[in-house]
DNA sequence: TGCGTATATGCGTAATCACTTAAATATGAA
DNA sequence: TTCATATTTAAGTGATTACGCATATACGCA
């Protein structure tokens, strides 16, 4: 019994805007797109997207936050994976629509 | 013929991003959801959402940048309008992963 | 021309956040 | 216990941005 279309509350909207800012970053998008091959340590993350092993742990804690991605410790590392497969759907709708967006703008100044 | 899944690179990723971060504002989801019944002046956006007409025109303007919404200009007026539907599945698909995972926490503290 | 209305913009402020460096914590091995 | 490794956290800095207030622009009308 999914809830109809109705309009969202201020603390609701507060809730989805939280949700977009999380993935409003570009590293963060770069660990979820790393993360699409599959569980990664903190290090091999810091490795595979170019940045320092501190700010990778905190932008995936931000993620892990958000629900977006798991935590799952072993020994002394501690893997991250995707945990929202909704994430694949939104990136696919997003680029899409970009896409779109700059094929339009091509078309406008494509020559007669 | 749409391009297969492939990673992005950094300059898609910043765009990407951008579009995130433009949906990470409460009020200006409060817009896209009051435009959602249709076509709406600035004073009438800035009268449903509640918002100063200064801010408002900002929030609008940052919306109408990365393709958002559209403008329209009538007279003194100005209308703006949902010019990308994609949106809509946007805020579904948020939404609905935003449901899931509070049920799921629900779950959690459910009384045995 | 001048006046009133609708919208946009300039400026200052406060808050948020990403990033770096350094130090702290946790785990396993010797 | 002591040491080394993997990860997290603390503190400081610079950049971005939302908001309020004031002013500017654009348009219609008399």
């Amino acid at each position: 019994m999914a809830k109809k279309k109705s309009p969202l509350s201020d603390e609701a909207l507060v809730v989805v805007a939280r949700r977009f800012a999380v993935l409003a970053e570009p590293m963060r998008l770069r660990l979820l797109q790393v993360l699409f091959a599959g569980e990664k340590s903190v290090g091999a993350l810091a490795e595979a997207a170019a940045g320092t092993q501190a700010n990778v742990s905190r932008h995936l804690q931000t993620l892990a936050e958000a629900g977006l991605v798991s935590r799952r410790k072993e020994g002394l590392q501690v893997f991250y994976a995707i945990a929202d497969p909704s994430i694949f759907q939104l990136c696919e709708l997003v680029c899409g629509s970009i896409d779109q967006q700059n094929q339009a703008r091509a078309k406008v100044f494509a020559k007669p």
